[in-house]
DNA sequence: AAACCATTCAACCGCCGAACG
DNA sequence: ACGTTCGGCGGTTGAATGGTT
């Protein structure tokens, strides 16, 4: 029970706030973010402070205008990730996933979906604009990746730069046809042959697995890709998958 | 200059899953 | 096993700003 949001400020911060908090972060570090607001001397609930850090304070966020580039990929990275916010804000250095969020509710959403809709035919029926359905968002501290076991790319990492880069040791690229399947993947519409749409959206194509599983290089085996679809994800080299140079 | 409308985006809200006692 | 706490997410809201009449 958050009894101690009685009280609480809200709205937007002053820049004495915004101080403050940078100041505390710079000295513990991020997380404990229930601890913050008393360290910090700010009266903001911790939700709000860890927002505050992540969407504006943090030193490498890029507030600048969206590139064609970086808009492109936001595309390309939509189709395959649906509404994933932070997912694809992890493959945007420097972007937060309420930058995307915003971005593409103010910008993209009006380009994209309203011609589509126009264009569907009345009688047809239509799949679901979630291509995916990634079920996992965190994992316990114990997996094999989360120990050092397995590599793990991270790409939410500050950079140096505001330019994407991939990261200093990639792992092995994924075999040709894993790339064929993730490039169909963001194609559009042949989507739907020869793969499996469930129920409730999920995107499943059994042959795949198998072979996608394998080339984690690990043995590691899942029984249900939503069980691992996040970290795949997640670790796998996307920018190769979308077939684009590293910039 | 003022009123109105549209757009942008920072911030809040509610929910979920993991961790912990 | 269960309840609580915490971190994190996506959806939504509303104030601020810009543009138009």
């Amino acid at each position: 029970m958050e009894s101690v949001l009685v009280g609480m400020r809200k709205g937007a911060w002053t820049d004495e706030e915004d101080k403050l908090l940078k100041k505390c972060i710079e000295k513990y570090g991020e997380g404990k973010w229930h601890q913050v607001p008393c360290r910090a001397g700010v009266n903001r609930c911790r939700k709000s402070c860890r927002l505050r850090w992540l969407n504006y304070l943090r030193p490498d966020i890029n507030r600048g205008k969206f590139s064609a580039d970086e808009v492109d990929l936001m595309i390309r990275l939509h189709k395959l990730l649906g509404n994933r916010w932070s997912l694809i804000a992890g493959r945007l250095p420097g972007r937060t996933s309420n930058d995307v969020k915003n971005y593409w509710n103010t910008h993209l959403q009006k380009k994209l979906v309203p011609p589509m809709e126009e264009l569907k035919p009345k009688t047809q029926k239509t799949i679901q604009p979630i291509p995916i359905r990634l079920q996992p968002r965190t994992f316990s501290k114990n997996l094999p990746w989360l120990t050092g076991k397995t590599f793990i790319q991270d790409n939410t990492q500050p950079t140096d730069d505001n330019h994407p880069k991939p990261s200093p040791a990639p792992p092995p690229p994924p075999e040709d046809n894993e790339i064929s399947l993730w490039d169909n993947m963001l194609v559009g519409p042949e989507i739907e042959n020869g793969s499996t749409w469930s129920i409730d959206g999920h995107y499943w194509d059994e042959k795949v697995t198998s072979s996608i599983v394998g080339g984690c290089g690990e043995n590691y085996v899942q029984e249900d890709p939503r069980e691992w679809s996040d970290m795949f994800i997640d670790n796998m080299n996307i920018w190769e998958i979308l077939g684009m140079d590293k910039q």
